[in-house]
DNA sequence: GCTGATTGTTGTCATAGGCAACAATTTATG
DNA sequence: CATAAATTGTTGCCTATGACAACAATCAGC
């Protein structure tokens, strides 16, 4: 069982290398007026369409104070509207107005762009191992690449 | 040109579930007395042995007066030690006392610990697949595995 | 020797973000 | 059914995070 250790610092050292890679992908990205929370918040509303914030609590594992703020800013500047949930007088759902997805759509061109700039410099092949790389680490670690 | 988009996409879902991943992993850690970034620092150190602040400063992307607070409140606590570099009368080289490496080895126990309980659940071969994407996808990226 | 770059320190400040108390509601349990 | 326990979301409070700029000391190049 010697080198089950060694299989751990592998994980380890790409664990540095990755946090390393998202602070640079994120870090420059927010030359916006969001907040990377702020910007993961919206992409969460985006895909979950009709989302509740305790959701968005769960999923991004944020301290629900926090969020509640976040989402009423949001509301302020009207980029998210409230509904009510028919059998739970508690949650509203969410989803972006327009405003908001014109904002979403801001910030996604942005981090798009981050990542096209990221492995422009790699041959079309090696971009394809490396999204194969990433969808096998997914699969093998949740079960599920989607 | 059209699935060069898919594979932004992709990647993009990669790096958001990594994000979530290292931020369970970072979070649970962090009952300890230090906090991320100071673990971080106090890596950088132990791996680089004699290292200057600047060259951390680099390496993690950290704001200098930042760091400098940090490697001094270090120094208040006795984990590290500075040494006059010969032939530059600004920097000082860093390196663990005594101390230091009591508190580093806490840390990367836990942080071990957490990546073990992670893949615990996971036949060995399937360990053995999970580093080797990882160290292929960092290969892809910067050339280097190491 | 002077000018510009580099290393590190410090002051200042905005914000991020955790924690706990709370009201409103829903669910579970007797 | 009534009461207890749990859940959702809001708010107050407070500390740590971490950015930015000004600065002194030193170093490198012309």
């Amino acid at each position: 069982m010697k080198d089950k250790t060694k299989l751990i610092q592998d994980i380890r050292e790409f664990n540095r290398f990755y946090t390393r890679l998202i602070g640079l992908l994120d870090g420059h990205l927010l030359d916006s007026d969001y907040s990377l929370a702020e910007a993961r918040i919206l992409y969460e509303i985006y895909v979950g369409k009709q989302i509740s914030a305790s959701q968005i609590v769960a999923t991004l594992s944020m301290d629900k104070g926090y969020v509640s703020r976040i989402l009423k800013k949001f509301e302020k500047e009207g980029l998210i509207n409230k509904q009510n949930f028919s059998t739970d007088a508690r949650v509203s759902l969410l989803a972006l107005s327009e405003k908001g997805l014109k904002v979403f759509h801001t910030l996604n061109r942005a981090s798009h762009d981050q990542v096209d700039a990221l492995i422009a410099p790699l041959a079309v092949a090696k971009q394809k191992e490396l999204v194969m790389h990433m969808q096998q680490i997914m699969q093998i670690l949740n079960g599920s690449g989607k």
